[in-house]
DNA sequence: CCGGCGATCATCCAAATGGTTGATTCCCGC
DNA sequence: GCGGGAATCAACCATTTGGATGATCGCCGG
């Protein structure tokens, strides 16, 4: 049986070097190439394909300095836009909150690992994604877990939405003009957040969501 | 003349490969220990400093999720906690946000260089802190000179102590209960911080001070 | 195919927040 | 001792937010 033949993107330098490195000390997988952004990806997918050197795992961190991020790279690979057939996308980042979880699994992701996890989860980790199966870090899988067993009144996808832009310090009025909906849905979203995470104001709805991971608090 | 003898120091497994890598391919450089955290890295120089086998300069970042931060860490370094002399820190993170720069500038750091450098800039930059000299990304040289050229008037320590509560969530009349004072004196404070900060409400006063660590945003 | 839920919007009203002006006290430094 | 900043408070007014009620539309699952 051939090599796993994997496409790193990462935006640092460092970090794909640490990649390469590691997965270097793994039999049966192959770095094939690498990609600083989204863009790039897509480019060296489309690339390799045509050479007739598909890629059988894309490596992607989900933060990008420049360039198109993690879950839009993820949703495009996933619709065939770097050759068919899409390769799974295994995703190993540094943070592990609900909003990036969520974006990334529904962007179609197969897996989502840590940065600090350690060498040999990242290992069980590149062979479950590329044999298609789902791959997610013990923390991740706890989030998840805790969340379906717990009635914690789960935000839909728009309310976290609305809760990271919340934080940034918008006004309802910003937030409507940026999601292209009225000032009254705002306020609508607003008062379902506020339920849900039992608070009663806009700044006490970004503390606890901060607390909880929903978003994002750097 | 002999190697430059190299502590690493970072909280993700795959950044230490990888930096691990990228030093191994610059001459008269070794790295001779890693640590996860700021506890380990001191425990690390004190050991290595009593098996008479100093460290010429200590690489690390400054976010680490678990132990002491990077800023602490280096301010024990340089107090001689980690045993005389103490060595050049070299900060190698992620963000390059003015209080992270300051912060680790005025813990004693000998430079701030960001983990999506080059490796030819990161191995300048170990080279210049080794010898003693400051090294600095010019992402964060130019953004010195702004703060130079443009200083942020400082938030006084009342201030910031409203900050801190306005994070958690509470709103005016419970901040004026909680500090024995009126509402019209929150007020007043906030309408200054406001202004300190360059927004206009609440949340984006935050959001900022979150930004830019005068709060903690965890 | 029907019920429920998410997302959208409207209206009305009460409460909180933001902005302004002005004033007092205290302390620090020149 | 005087100027200035920090901290305190008051009164007023405009704007924003919060809360309640009700409604439409589209989609998904039983």
């Amino acid at each position: 049986m051939s090599d796993i033949r994997v496409l790193l993107v990462d935006d640092h330098p460092v970090v794909r070097a640490g990649l390469r490195a590691m997965l270097a000390d793994f039999p049966g997988v192959t770095v094939v190439a690498e990609a600083a952004n989204g863009d790039a990806a897509l480019v060296e997918l489309s690339r390799l394909q045509t050479l007739g050197e598909p890629v059988d795992l894309v490596l992607m961190d989900l933060q990008m300095g420049s360039g198109m991020d993690g879950v839009t790279a993820t949703e495009k690979i996933k619709a065939g836009e770097g050759g068919n057939p899409p390769p799974p996308v295994l995703i190993l980042t540094t943070y592990d909150t609900d909003a990036d979880i969520l974006a990334a699994v529904e962007a179609g992701a197969s897996g989502y690992m840590l940065k600090d996890a350690p060498p040999d989860q990242i290992r069980q980790a590149v062979l479950s994604a590329a044999a298609g199966q789902t791959a997610l870090a013990p923390e991740v899988a706890a989030r998840l877990m805790g969340r379906i067993r717990n009635p914690s009144p789960a935000l839909s996808g728009r309310e976290v939405q609305l809760l990271e832009l919340l934080a940034t310090g918008m006004s309802n009025r910003a937030m409507a003009k940026q999601l292209f909906i009225s000032e009254a849905t705002v306020k609508t979203h607003l008062v379902h957040i506020y339920s849900k995470l039992g608070v009663d104001n806009r700044t006490a709805a970004i503390a606890v969501a901060t607390q909880r991971r929903i978003i994002r608090g750097h």
